[in-house]
DNA sequence: TACGATCCTTTTTTT
DNA sequence: AAGGATCGTA
């Protein structure tokens, strides 16, 4: 049995993380959840009176991408390659359902970034509505595309107190990384555990992979054996409890919750069942554990939906094994497997046809992806003619990398009547620190871009600050970020105030923002810090009406209440101050502003319909077509008219219309995605990691980087299986590319400050030589690379038209086969490791040198002081260090 | 208690 | 290169 056929069955392991029933035991009792027509009876029967626009809607695609679209009935499987039409597909079936009579407010798209839902939800109403506002046709009214950690955290607010998940309000709050590193550092203090042996980053990457198989701290606890994971299960229980005191859940817990809720608690299941008819998962590939149970259990069984038991429910699923990028994230491909295991009716359509690249551009693409051993073949093929060849560039450093790259967009942008647009243009690469040098030519050479980097803003030290405070006026129980701003700006709360709270508060049974206001009672606080601590809880009270934001001035707006903490906290004039003294931090001042300007942004847009667990205004705006439909509103959550102007989220605490609104507010910007922040019409170049460049095309891609250990990455060398995901990540990097491509290798780059040489990386070679041209710009013999001797320099084959061929004169002649650098690369490991510290070494050329560092892993690196050329350092694998004894 | 200087380690990718 | 942590000093 699949671990996910356990978790649905209440066996195993998962079960055990649970201990609860089988979702879909009793299901027959679902024949007559709703008991509406139109999802029950499906396209069909509405067809004869809706043809004309619904056969509209199919025009212009190829019989497999309409067959995918109007095939609406039944768990439907779509393999759709990169390029294949895939969103299309997806806006045109849900048009088609529409067209066809379903209620909007009953089909669910689920994707994985904003702004792919605000994309799709645009498309939608192109469609179906042209020419009105977003969300105000009533052919679009209701529909929920989303992601799944935005579904999650809604249906969390939703039900979190009806399933009875412990300590959770619907006022919690996300924790961001910054937030999770925060806890977990608490955590391991608490647990007296030096952050050297147990690193937070290793501890928050276990209960990640966890969490995403489904396991919670008592059934990871039970599976743990060793020394280390024993720890790692205290680690992980105490880190939960954490959470909860705090009100608060972690990214994964979204998933994780919701779907132990939904398993769980069969009238919830039977709720969110009731809603969603109509199931679509963009990029299912990259789903995980957690969210391929999700979906399946509101897609329900057939039994569940009084469906005749060989038939299965209306999900379908579209995704790309070639494309899956998302593995360290827990994300599995053999969801795509187990997806007709689990619905054995399914129809599988394939997608192979491609319309957006070139033949070259797909060639090479093929070519590359083929070196594969865990893969499927399929075919991808297009009908376009011609093409230029993709280029590969060989260059000196990561300067001039940029140089050529910026050059070779303005050529297109200024060149003839094929003229590109900045926007055409993309350089994706495989990390952001990459961006950087890019950045520098670009603003040098005055061409407009913008770099993909949605959080990077909401990362922002003023930034995080002030929402640091938001986050404690929306709930004061988070005390990781009540500890944030205690004393920030300094306000003569220091450690050992803070120490004497806390340990007040703990003997006192309060929470530490309750000891706050009382420190003047608490032992060992200077009457100084007490009162400190007494105003700073009274500016906190004022904020949020004394915890019922009933209070004066509480009732304003969202923007009103973010100008107020910035300016009330002390934050405005700390960084004023700091802006004086420093030119560099005038831009805080800046980005505090923007920040209420985004809240006055989110506070305009807002509109508590859009809920997607607003059922009750879902159906009302459904009007019409959602006659008959039985939304369960006896339970008293949601059902109960509000009449207060906030509409129904909150429900059952009465919450005015602020707190909602600061809550929704403080929930988009924990799931903002740095993919999110990519709007093709700002007539500007686009930088981005590749990860986050799926799903977009340009006319002009560069991929640069193309060197070991960048791509692929150093840190995804260890098995075949992370190579493959590395070499799928280059096939989606290629794919992006419409016309014209070019891929770009430096010879030395300079990582985390170290000048290095490198190697080109292999998957240039697995390019083929077909629809590849090579040019070399790199010429350099010898040149900067002298501390390498005779490794450095060197040119390489090809050249012209011809094929690329990294044979040349790198490492004497040898060929750089990858063996033999994996041999190399074992060989730096070695010497690293047979250096001391101190020892005493000769190089060729630097002479006799005593050992000061060494680094190990794969770019082993040692510090030489040497004694006629001083301190060098030095790459292990190249450098021919002899040890003196 | 607060701030600055110095030393040290290090995220690849992200909801 | 840069951020974080620690330590010493005002």
């Amino acid at each position: 049995m699949s671990k996910a056929a356990e978790f649905l069955s209440g066996g195993g392991e998962a079960r055990d993380a649970f201990a609860g029933g089988d979702p879909f035991a009793g299901a027959d009792g679902g024949a007559d959840v709703g008991g509406d027509e139109a999802g029950g009876g499906g396209p069909a029967d509405h067809a004869a009176d809706q043809a004309g626009g619904a056969a509209a809607l199919l025009e212009g695609l190829t019989d497999d991408q309409r067959r995918a679209a109007e095939t609406t009935e039944g768990p439907v499987l779509v393999l759709a390659a990169a390029g294949s039409g895939k969103t299309r597909v997806i806006t045109r079936r849900i048009g088609f359902l529409v067209e066809n009579g379903i209620p909007p407010w009953q089909i669910l798209a689920l994707t994985f970034t904003n702004k792919a839902a605000g994309e799709m939800r645009e498309r939608v109403n192109e469609l179906l509505a042209p020419g009105e506002a977003m969300g105000e046709s009533r052919r679009t009214r209701g529909l929920t595309v989303t992601t799944f950690h935005s579904l999650c955290a809604r249906l969390l607010r939703r039900y979190a107190e009806r399933a009875g998940i412990p300590g959770l309000k619907p006022d919690y709050s996300i924790y961001d990384s910054a937030d999770q590193s925060s806890l977990m550092k608490q955590t391991l203090k608490a647990l007296d555990l030096s952050t050297t042996n147990w690193p937070p980053r290793s501890m928050l990457s276990a209960i990640s992979n966890a969490k995403n198989e489904l396991m919670d701290a008592e059934a990871f606890e039970r599976g743990a054996g060793d020394f280390a994971s024993r720890t790692v299960a205290k680690v992980f229980k105490r880190y939960e409890t954490g959470l909860r005191k705090a009100g608060a859940v972690d990214f994964d817990d979204l998933l994780l919750l919701v779907a132990k809720m939904l398993r769980d608690t069969e009238e919830i299941r039977r709720e969110v069942q009731d809603r969603y008819r109509y199931l679509m998962i963009d990029e299912y590939q990259d789903t995980n554990r957690a969210q391929f149970l999700i979906a399946s259990m509101i897609a329900g069984t057939a039994a569940e939906r009084g469906l005749p038991s060989e038939s299965g429910p209306n999900i379908c699923v579209v995704g790309d094994p070639d494309q899956s990028i998302y593995g360290w994230r827990g994300a599995d491909i053999t969801n795509i497997l187990e997806f007709e295991e689990r619905y054995p009716s399914a129809r599988t359509i394939s997608l192979g046809q491609n319309f957006r690249s070139t033949a070259p551009i797909l060639g090479v693409a093929d070519t590359l992806i083929r070196h594969n051993k865990q893969r499927k073949h399929k075919d991808l093929y297009t009908t376009a003619e011609g093409g230029e060849r993709v280029g590969v560039v060989l260059c000196r450093d990561e300067h001039h990398e940029a140089e050529l790259v910026v050059d070779w967009f303005k050529e297109l942008h200024e060149g003839g009547e094929g003229r590109f647009a900045w926007k055409d243009c993309a350089v994706l690469y495989r990390t952001n620190a990459l961006s950087r040098v890019l950045e520098e030519r670009l603003l040098r050479e005055g061409v407009p871009y913008v770099i993909a980097r949605g959080t990077a803003f909401y990362q922002r030290e003023e930034v995080k600050d002030v929402l640091a405070y938001l986050r404690v006026v929306a709930n004061t129980a988070d005390e990781v970020n009540l500890e944030r701003v205690v004393n920030k700006p300094t306000r003569g709360i220091g450690k050992a105030g803070l120490d004497a709270v806390r340990s007040f508060a703990a003997s006192a049974g309060l929470g530490l923002f309750e000891a706050l206001r009382l420190a003047g009672d608490a032992p060992g606080v200077s009457a100084r810090a007490a009162n400190a601590m007494k105003a700073f809880a009274e500016t906190v009270d004022g904020w949020n009406g004394a915890g019922t934001f009933m209070g004066a001035g509480v009732s304003g707006s969202l923007a009103g209440l973010v100008e107020r903490v910035i300016k009330e906290s002390g934050l405005e004039g700390h960084y004023k101050k700091l802006a004086a003294k420093n030119e560099q931090d005038a831009d805080r001042l800046d980005n505090l502003d923007e920040l209420i300007s985004s809240a006055a942004e989110f506070e305009q847009d807002y509109d508590p319909a859009d809920d997607p667990m607003n059922f009750e205004a879902a159906v009302k705006a459904g009007g019409a077509a959602g006659d008959g439909v039985a939304i369960s509103s006896e339970e008293g959550s949601g059902g109960v008219a509000d009449d207060g102007a906030g509409g129904g989220t909150g429900g059952e605490d009465g919450a005015p219309p602020l707190l909602e609104l600061l809550r929704a507010y403080l929930e988009s910007v924990a799931l903002v995605a740095d993919a999110d922040s990519v709007d093709p019409d700002q007539g500007a170049v686009t930088l981005m990691t590749l990860h986050a460049a799926k799903g977009l095309e340009f006319p002009a891609a560069a991929i640069v980087g193309l060197e070991e250990n960048t791509l692929p990455h150093s840190r995804a060398q260890a098995s075949e299986s992370e190579l493959e995901e590395e070499r799928r990540l280059a096939f989606v990097g290629i794919t992006r590319a419409m016309r014209h491509l070019k891929l770009t290798s430096a010879r030395y780059r300079t990582v985390r400050g170290i000048h290095e040489r490198t190697i080109p990386s292999r998957f240039l070679e697995e390019l083929g030589t077909e629809h590849v041209s090579v040019s070399d710009q790199s010429d350099v013999s010898g040149g900067l690379g002298e501390a390498w001797g005779e490794s450095g320099g060197g040119s390489f084959g090809g050249g012209g038209g011809g094929g690329f061929d990294r044979r040349g004169r790198m490492g004497g002649g040898m060929d750089l086969s990858s063996e033999a650098q994996v041999r190399r690369t074992r060989e730096g490991d070695r010497r690293a490791s047979g250096l001391a510290l101190g020892a005493k070494v000769r190089h060729p050329r630097f002479g006799p040198g005593v050992v000061k560092s060494v680094t190990g892993g794969a770019n082993a690196r040692a510090q030489v002081a040497f004694e006629q050329v001083g301190v060098k350092t030095l790459v292990l694998e190249y450098a021919k260090l002899e040890v003196l004894g």
